[in-house]
DNA sequence: TTCTAATGTAAGCAGTGTAAACATTAATGT
DNA sequence: ACATTAATGTTTACACTGCTTACATTAGAA
């Protein structure tokens, strides 16, 4: 005896599409499934989402609020050079782990967050306590700390990027391990606490 | 008086799709509209290409390829560190201005490289001269440079990728510009030289 | 010159995002 | 308490997509 109306159709659409994004890609995504899933006619999804970017903009919002969680580090008591360490691992795994929910939070799938405020508002939080965290690390001025924030964050997301690249041909028996960046990139991801000790420690003296 | 056979439909197809896929972006483009651009019927590309995939395969190494001539750097004569400041530079100016065929290189619409050796060789070869270049500048071993490249080129990628949402953020007047790591990445932005200058002499003296 | 492989076409399937018109119900103002 | 309105659901339909299958043409090798 199910009634007309669903009662909680909008979440429950953004926590199948979750779970769908990160199981096959977004690309794999579409609102008639996951309107079925949701035991919901074709349409109903357009009652909650102008658009098929503003479910994704959903998805990447929730995965900010789970990055955030994952890095969060405690700024009360005095941070740590081991700490931001840290803080850079579980980033990495965090995309390695999420690798497509960290697409889309990332990507082109949404093109400008100001026309998601919510979802700007979650992804600038979840820099926010890396900033301030790391900023507790030298006696910079801001302008300073943002530019080796900005470093690092570069370094480490890009390293996300590299290092699943890397994952995949690695995956392939067929390529030749000697050759390529590839390679490369799998040491490191073996050593990743010394190389990101080195590569923190030259960002912070500069 | 056109003939039958179109006699080079596949390089055609080739750079229509690259064409179109920078300006609108590799989600916007169809194989049919490809089709009627080259003024052939709609199924005709699958003679060239298996998938529509296969299709991203060569816009991306199109886009390898083009890297390559934009970064490359003459290894014969001794490389300086002013080289590699501007090879980066050139880099990021090319994931900048070629952003949509830089997602299709770099994202996850070619799943698996090895399954296109053209792609995976031209991607490989644009990264080895790269490697190359900088293996000049220290008396490194072979694995403490690979450590090196890896984390140079992942600043440097995930610079392009941080650059290119700040870059949408920037251009929408809505948003404060003094709030999220956005703000900091376009001061960098208009300081490139000096920060890359500092970001790879760390890296170099590690 | 014949045969075959390469390359083209036509028609059609199953699936997509989304718009428009309509149905049902929850919320609200009197 | 009841009428009205806004929110949320359904049906139908359009234009588009990637891709398959069966067939047509032609270039090049035997």
């Amino acid at each position: 005896m199910k009634s007309y109306h669903h009662g909680n159709l909008k979440q429950e659409l953004i926590d199948c599409a979750c779970r769908l994004c990160e199981r096959d890609g977004y690309t794999k995504l579409s609102i008639r499934t996951l309107a079925k899933e949701s035991g919901v006619s074709q349409t109903a999804p357009y009652r909650h989402f102008e658009t098929k970017e503003a479910l994704y903009a959903s998805v990447a919002q929730d995965g900010f609020n789970k990055l955030s969680k994952a890095i969060h580090v405690n700024v009360d008591k005095k941070v740590t050079k081991k700490q931001i360490i840290d803080m850079a691992i579980k980033y990495i795994e965090f995309g390695l782990k999420n690798a497509n929910t960290y697409d889309l939070m990332f990507g082109t799938a949404v093109g400008n967050f100001a026309e998601y405020p919510e979802l700007l508002e979650s992804a600038n939080s979840s820099y926010e306590n890396f900033r301030s965290s790391f900023s507790q690390l030298a006696n910079d001025s801001d302008e300073v700390i943002a530019f080796k924030c900005i470093t690092l964050w570069s370094m480490v997301h890009g390293l996300v990027g590299i290092l699943r690249k890397a994952q995949v041909v690695a995956d392939e028996p067929m390529v030749n391990p000697e050759a390529g960046p590839m390679s490369s990139a799998i040491l490191i991801a073996g050593n990743l606490e010394d190389h990101l000790d080195k590569v923190i420690s030259g960002i912070i003296e500069n």
